[in-house]
DNA sequence: ATGAAAGCGCTAACAG
DNA sequence: CTGTTAGCGCTTTCAT
């Protein structure tokens, strides 16, 4: 019978005893090859090779203390938001030749704190992306674990950041520059740091121009949002609309197109891009892209950093957010308008905030 | 100053030095705490959550030869049908209090091989989710690992599959009922094994009805690949069209609003659900659905059995597809048509197949 | 340049 | 029920 599977995984022994060499050496030939003898090195390699051999990075890690793991954790796993920051960080963290521990925190952040913990063990240190622990709580973490946040700003702890706020900027330059007065903003979640600093950009850039911004909101960042929020955007005489993200923008897209209501020409709607619809290129909408690939690539890279010089301070990484105009966005329907100061109004609403970006 | 990290983290010996109990009554403590008395097992778990003791599963792998973690490969990360297995298998696998190691093969089976090779010491088995490899290949690889496979049959391997012939019998049948005589299919990429079994269920369906079925394809399951194909299926004059996936479907959608042919009234569409569109409920587009974070946990599942029972043979789990009729779909034009056998065209043009699902 | 030996944190017999 | 004794596979002084 078949004795189930790595019941034998050839150790270094085995590679020690068929090259008539001690363990020892075996190890070196892997870790440090240039304190063996070419000769020996040749051969050890060679009957590892045969044997098929690989270290066990578990029983290294018991002596090193290092483990060679990385643990990512995210809010919500089902949003292509957090799929995309994965992509980057699991490419970059093979890249250095670590294993990725994922865990989905299902937007509980009990749930998180526990699997944090649970993780602290069997990896060097851990990223998490959109954390839904508090400041104490997080700081709390720090103490015995390396951290590095992604779309999150705690001190004391590295952080990539997405320039929301620059984003929103560019949205609002551009459709300032295309003849809008009158802008609505679709909110986010109330809770979620990256609405906070959209509305941030939004405010700085409103103060002391000609223009009149309305707030809605907070909204759950969901398409059926969006349709909702259309409505109000609409009864609110805005000639353009900047949602939270593309699946509120496309909800407004829909909700229009049943009204009737012409995009753009009638109304101009732009998204900030949760890459959802990174494979349709979306053709039809104006997105604030963000670079989620590459804020995951940067997240494990400075997690290594921070692993290979624990004593240096943390870094912040603040990536640029990038506007793609599309075919949503055209002048407002009646040249210029009103011509009042910034204001705003308070949340018309509130929705059980899920997902974030 | 400080001295890094988990440089001490609590080990079993401090708990039992701390409780006046040996390091074994802790352990057991821990594993088997039904052979211990219960004063001592409070004290000594009293002692180690005081200690914060964490037991190291490096530690505890090196001696019980199980790991505790799972690997889950997947062929692109960037795919949310990927993203949507991942997350039931994630929440399946901390069920039953394992961790997930993840890589992303970035459709490559060199790399894909290497990863299952890398993974195979850290894990006590591996779900590959759409493999790339040769049959073969995973031959090979099961003689040294627990395989579980999604989205792919192979002799002796577990497998979970989702059943995309069942899914066509429906959308097909669906089409049928309003009238449709002649449809067409836009096939996804001449590789997948989820393309071959659309095609046998629409080859199967189509047998000995009244119904004219036009293959296309393959195309790249793209968006830009359903533009494309759209325009074949109107030249080809059919009444409806199934498209390999639902990014293909909004292409086909966005090409016929373009040339300003109507959806439902003069073509029909179905989609297969990527789950791309799962956030905003494809509101439009008729699809057919399948249970992907089911098929996710499902896999988790045949894994952990066949990890328990190493000698049982291998399961195989066919997941039903779901036909979701909304609005793309519609009795077509002028009712009853032509009425010849099934027929199929060959290929009508290769593109670079990437994305499967 | 290499080997011997100790030990990382834990579990698994085997005694008691 | 609990302690003792060996290791698991690897790295790391310390010798040689």
């Amino acid at each position: 019978m078949d004795r189930g599977k790595g019941t034998s995984a050839t150790s270094i022994r085995d590679v020690a005893r068929r090259a008539n060499v001690s363990s020892a050496t075996v190890s070196r030939a892997f870790a440090e090859p240039g304190l063996v003898r070419q000769e020996t090195l040749t051969r050890v390699l060679a009957v590892a090779e045969e044997l098929r051999y690989r270290p066990s990075r578990a029983a290294r890690s018991l002596t090193t203390g290092k483990t060679g793991n990385i643990g990512v954790i995210v809010s919500d796993l089902g949003n292509p938001f957090f799929s995309a920051i994965l992509k980057g960080g699991q490419a970059r963290a093979r890249e250095a030749d670590h294993a990725v521990f994922l865990a989905d925190a299902e937007e509980n952040p009990r749930l998180e704190m526990e699997l944090v913990r649970a993780m602290a063990r069997q990896v060097d240190g851990v990223v998490i992306c959109s954390s839904r622990l508090s400041e104490a709580q997080l700081q709390q973490l720090r103490k015995d674990t390396t951290l590095v946040l992604v779309n999150r700003r705690v001190s004391g702890v590295s952080a990539v950041l997405l320039d929301g706020a620059g984003g929103m900027r560019q949205a609002i330059e551009h459709l300032e520059a295309l003849g809008h007065k009158r802008i609505g903003f679709l909110g986010g979640p109330a809770e979620s740091w990256s609405n906070r600093e959209r509305r941030r950009g939004l405010r700085a850039v409103a103060r002391g121009r000609s223009l009149e911004v309305i707030e809605f909101g907070p909204f759950a960042p969901q398409f059926e949002a969006g349709q909702h929020a259309a409505d109000l955007a609409v009864a609110a005489e805005v000639t353009a609309v900047v949602a939270f993200n593309d699946l509120m923008a496309l909800g407004v897209l829909s909700r229009l197109a049943d009204r009737g209501i012409g995009v753009p020409h009638e109304i101009s709607v732009v998204g900030f891009d949760n890459i959802l619809m990174a494979g349709m290129a979306t053709p039809q909408l104006t997105t604030v892209a963000l670079p989620l690939e590459q804020a995951g690539r940067v997240a494990i890279e400075l997690l290594l950093e921070q692993l290979a010089q624990p004593g240096l301070g943390t870094h912040e990484e603040s990536l640029p957010a990038q506007l793609i105009v599309r075919a949503s966005t055209a002048p407002p329907p009646n040249g210029v308008r009103s011509g009042m100061r910034a204001t705003r109004t308070e949340p018309l609403q509130e929705t059980n905030a899920v997902a974030e970006s």
